[in-house]
DNA sequence: CGTCGCCTTGAGGAACTTCAATCAGGGTGG
DNA sequence: CCACCCTGATTGAAGTTCCTCAAGGCGACG
């Protein structure tokens, strides 16, 4: 679980969340992380609640988060909002923008950010000559892809405290990943709010179900430090299985079945 | 709305809907499309609901619907299921194995189907050599990311009838875009369970949604046809917005801002 | 000390689920 | 041709989950 023991390497920015996702998840090694780290312009403070890419705008600069939380907003015609992800230290914020310069999702940060960009067309420009940036990037547009799957089925099949508990353990598995959690215990900087508007909860709901793991000894919390007391139960309730966030597809690629799918019913005998 | 009168062009395959498709989406020309077609091997007939990609699995290769309905089912660990998305002749049905061999969504038809299938390395090198298929393949997989936060939001804010009325709504686009609805009707070939697991609805919901949209004079259904008696009213209700489909993805890039955004309030104002 | 944001709690209600039974249509075997 | 069966649509009734509204509490900050 701890992925980031093998970080000690020589290079420039190589602090950069981006750059230690990069190198889990698609491998990439020093020339073209150095060519992608000198592409990205200097990092930009921002504050906390304010828009990085507003809904409906055009956006012509991919945008990565170094520090802080963000999310991706998606408003409906009548005002209402879904969260459609959280983003955290390595996160890119707007992949699909190298395509689809227009979108009818906003990027919002949630805490005070440090906030990089780059341009697209540079990027495009860099990938298209550089084959292994350019499957870099298939890779994390997939990931992503794969995250939206996991976060459709919560929404679609799962109770308010096992999708809870799975946002959970989650992030916990995302956060270790950039080095932002440690036994079991992270930041959770965001609202009772802003968690249901990525549950598709109400805020009321979110604290009861939040307040119930609490008191079954499942979880900590005390300010914004939430600490995870019993991973295994809440990865049971939950049924979550980090398969989907590929920390380790490298290795996957070329690995065998995954395990406990080997016997996986047939679709519809189920 | 009927993107489809432009269509005779000489070539190789062009009945072929998934050629449509990138056409349309992609503008891609002659030679990039007759590469494409035949890369795409003999089309497989396949019987309904049966397995086009197990769960779980090793796939390498990318399939492609070019006749009848399909699905992405995502397993839960416990046996619970939830419908991705569904798939309609044109659609890529597991785009993201050209990055990802290993998944926990599996696809399956629901009706019979034709499905045709590229190798994944051998897409990736025609992707590697020709850059406006890399370019076509990274808008597909932009769009279905769009789609997947669209539903995202459906599953998250709206209501069961907004949904389903959201899902009809996109169901006569996307069918439009590929000749398979005309003069607001077309075939709705799945049961009402199925479209319970899209919509993260139980079946009995579903049919009661069903039946006042019916009774209201909203659609019309006979059997297997359905139509929209009312599309304003169904689209108002839904609140939906085909922009995320993106059908029309070449003019809109050059665009400015979209109508009823300019105006978009802050995000945290609403 | 007062205010503001956020968490917490209670009560009542709406949306949706589950269980169970019935109905309708299509195909099959006799 | 008819009885049978199987799938899928339909209906009713009872129960859960989650929402809304409304009020308090608590800590940070000016």
């Amino acid at each position: 679980m701890s992925l980031t023991q093998q970080l000690p390497s020589p290079g420039a920015g190589h602090d950069n969340p981006f750059v230690i996702r990069l190198r889990l998840l698609a491998g990439l090694e020093e020339p073209e992380l150095a060519a992608l780290d000198s592409l990205l312009g200097v990092p930009r403070r921002m504050g906390a609640r304010t828009e990085i890419v507003r809904a409906g705008q055009r956006t012509d600069r991919i945008h990565v988060i170094l520090d802080g939380w963000a999310c991706r907003v998606h408003l409906l015609p009548d005002g209402r909002r879904q969260l459609a992800a959280l983003l955290i230290p390595g996160d890119v914020c707007n992949l699909d923008a190298l395509y689809l310069p227009f979108g009818e999702t906003g990027i919002a940060t949630l805490t005070s950010c440090s906030v990089a960009a780059v341009d697209r067309t540079a990027l495009r420009r860099l990938a298209a000559r550089n084959p292994s940036v350019a499957d870099a990037l298939g890779l994390l547009g997939a990931v992503e892809s794969r995250g939206l799957v996991e976060r459709n089925a919560c929404l679609g099949c799962r109770s308010a405290r096992e999708h809870l508990a799975h946002l959970l353990c989650e992030l916990l598995t995302r956060l270790s990943a950039v080095s932002l959690a440690k036994d079991y215990r992270f930041t959770l900087p965001i609202t009772q709010e802003e968690i249901g508007a990525v549950l598709g909860l109400s805020t009321v709901h979110v604290n009861r179900v939040l307040q119930s793991l609490r008191t079954e000894g499942l979880i900590e919390q005390s300010g914004h430090s939430l600490t995870i007391c019993d991973l295994e139960s809440l990865r049971q309730e939950a049924g979550f299985r980090p398969d989907y966030l590929h920390f380790d597809s490298i290795d996957r690629t070329a690995a065998g079945p995954r395990a406990g799918f080997d016997t996986a019913p047939n679709l519809f005998d189920c």
